[in-house]
DNA sequence: CAGTTCGTTCAATTCTGATTGAACGAATAA
DNA sequence: TTATTCGTTCAATCAGAATTGAACGAACTG
């Protein structure tokens, strides 16, 4: 027995999807995981795979994909309708968690990784030098350079707990 | 009389450019603008477009729209070199600055942009219940995430100015 | 003046990564 | 059991952006 409603979204949910979706690609995301988190952030009711991928007119493989990433992250969260057997999901609202564990899960490894790296081609550039390749001055200004880069890594490094402390 | 050198670069120099050229892929940006931007921050003396080119073994139309992206942003600047009539450029050195630079010219009307897109949203919701396209308690959980994300949205503008004056 | 050199532009190509359709396995229903 | 539904996976396709080669105009050179 398959309810065949309208299916269509009111202009300011649409829109709100739009954005949604033109954010994600902004930031290297698939536009379509976006569009889905949009979709479910203004849902006043969980939505199954197939409402998801009509509403937003995509492929079922497409939100599948969306919604496991979206699900990795602790975007949405499956939620059990009972009497349907399809999985329904609804958007996690709380943005200000979804940040930290952003900032937990994504540029807090990539900025350890970048610092180490900065301590790699610190070592790097004495090897450089001890082989010769180096002019003094290139080891100075190049030495100069990267110590001023590493700082400025230790200084986000201090400000991103602190800025999540603010919001 | 064309200078033959050796035209390559040392290892530290060679990993530098590498992942300036990763983090800016990863932003969005062009991995070759990363790159020229990585080539020039360790390099003691002014390069010309030739010498971009051939030590980053890139084209010369890339090596062209790279600087020329690059100078749009002040990251780096042109320099004149007595007896060539090629320009030269080399990079900005102070990132303090570039960030922010980066943050007026980029995320500041971007940020302002999205207030005035959840303006617009929620007038557009009213017409929507006006139209009758929306059910109560649609309406009433649309304006509460929607107001959720607005104010986080003078949050963060709050916060910015002062992460820059912390860094 | 003709002949170079330099930097930019633009159409064509290439790459990367998002999206899809089809096929599949698991779970449910009949 | 067989048939159907659901969600995932995977190879193929598609779109958009980066990159290039070629052509051009402007500035220099001799």
């Amino acid at each position: 027995m398959a309810e065949t409603l309208s299916k269509s979204l009111p202009s300011s949910r649409r829109e709100f999807v739009e954005t949604a979706g033109r954010l994600c690609q902004r930031f290297g995301l698939p536009r379509s995981t976006g569009q889905i988190y949009g979709l479910l952030y203004l849902a006043p009711s969980p939505l199954s795979l197939d409402d998801i991928a009509e509403l937003l007119s995509i492929s079922k493989a497409s939100a599948s994909t969306g919604t496991r990433q979206l699900l990795s992250w602790h975007a949405i969260k499956q939620i059990w309708v009972p009497g349907d057997r399809r999985d329904h999901f609804e958007a996690v609202g709380d943005l200000h968690d979804l940040l930290r564990a952003g900032y937990e899960k994504f540029f807090r490894p990539k900025l350890e990784r970048s610092v180490s790296k900065m301590d790699h081609l610190l070592v790097c550039l004495e090897a450089d030098r001890k082989a010769g390749l180096l002019t003094k001055e290139e080891h100075a200004f190049c030495k100069e350079r990267l110590a001023h880069l590493r700082s400025l890594q230790t200084r986000v490094q201090k400000l991103l707990p602190l800025a999540e402390k603010f919001l």
